[in-house]
DNA sequence: CGTAATTGGTTTCATTTGTAACCATCGAAA
DNA sequence: TTTCGATGGTTACAAATGAAACCAATTACG
């Protein structure tokens, strides 16, 4: 009889682990600041970019159009971001962060680097270079085909 | 300015590649039976353990107890799975897949195991090393805390 | 040109999910 | 034994999600 051992198998065991890291890294945007992780990926985008249209922020951070196009309207609801038309093509809109949301970026970013450095400290050099490389050579691979 | 590099970021790319790959691999349990997620780890897990709780199926499969239950009733109707009350205590019930259950059970196994083979023939040996380590260390860095 | 196909983005609807409240049963302690 | 806290599991409600339909503006092309 063939059997499937789940604890072993790639997917679940990928899918569990990255399920539990991002669970603990939400604390830092859910509890702190009541925002979800499109709206987080969002203030990420904006904060590292500067300024993006709502597809080059879908592109960037693998999210559906309309979870980009939600978390635009809460983030402009809480006036944490802005649109702005493009002179030439008035299907777009270049967002970018308000004052009060580049406060927010940045003072989620050190907490989001220390929540990173915490983890890959409880791990060998020789297993944090096996993760980077792992996860990359896996990214790889599922884009060739 | 302290930037956070979101493409590189650790919770980010485990993320991304989790749902890349669980999206990918669902095809096998949702496009052939309509599965869910959380179905397709019900059967899973009782394909491989004969009989099992359903707390017990939340704790090797991480899934929440309401999803195990919505799963559970689920299979129930298709009469893919029976439950049977514990002798001794009334709140516990056992359950075990059918003989349909297992039948689409074994079916999918073997697609399963090919899926990964299919991922991991894609890396060299140091990369599929690197992975089952990376994510091994990772997941008991999470652990101890 | 004028029409069709494409693109950027929003909205609607059905499904999935998480939280919390809930019901029943059991075990321990008074 | 009664009562209280824990445990196994379900249900109700609100929020998050995905698919598909949609609108408007733009581009391609006959």
């Amino acid at each position: 009889m063939d059997v499937l051992e789940l604890e072993s198998f790639l997917p679940y065991r990928l899918y569990r682990l990255a399920d539990a890291v991002s669970r603990e890294f939400s604390r830092i945007y859910k509890d702190r600041h009541g925002l979800t992780r499109p709206e987080w990926r969002t203030l990420a985008g904006l904060g590292q970019h500067g300024s993006m249209t709502a597809t080059a922020l879908g592109e960037q951070s693998a999210m559906h159009k309309t979870k980009v196009s939600r978390a635009v309207a809460e983030l402009e609801r809480r006036r944490w971001l802005t649109r702005k038309p493009d002179e030439n093509d008035r299907r777009i809109e270049h967002l970018m962060l308000t004052g009060a949301g580049l406060a927010a970026y940045r003072e989620m970013v050190p907490l989001a680097k220390a929540f990173e450095q915490e983890l890959l400290a409880k791990l060998s050099a020789g297993e944090r270079t096996a993760i980077t490389n792992g996860l990359g050579a896996l990214k790889e691979a599922l884009g060739k085909d």
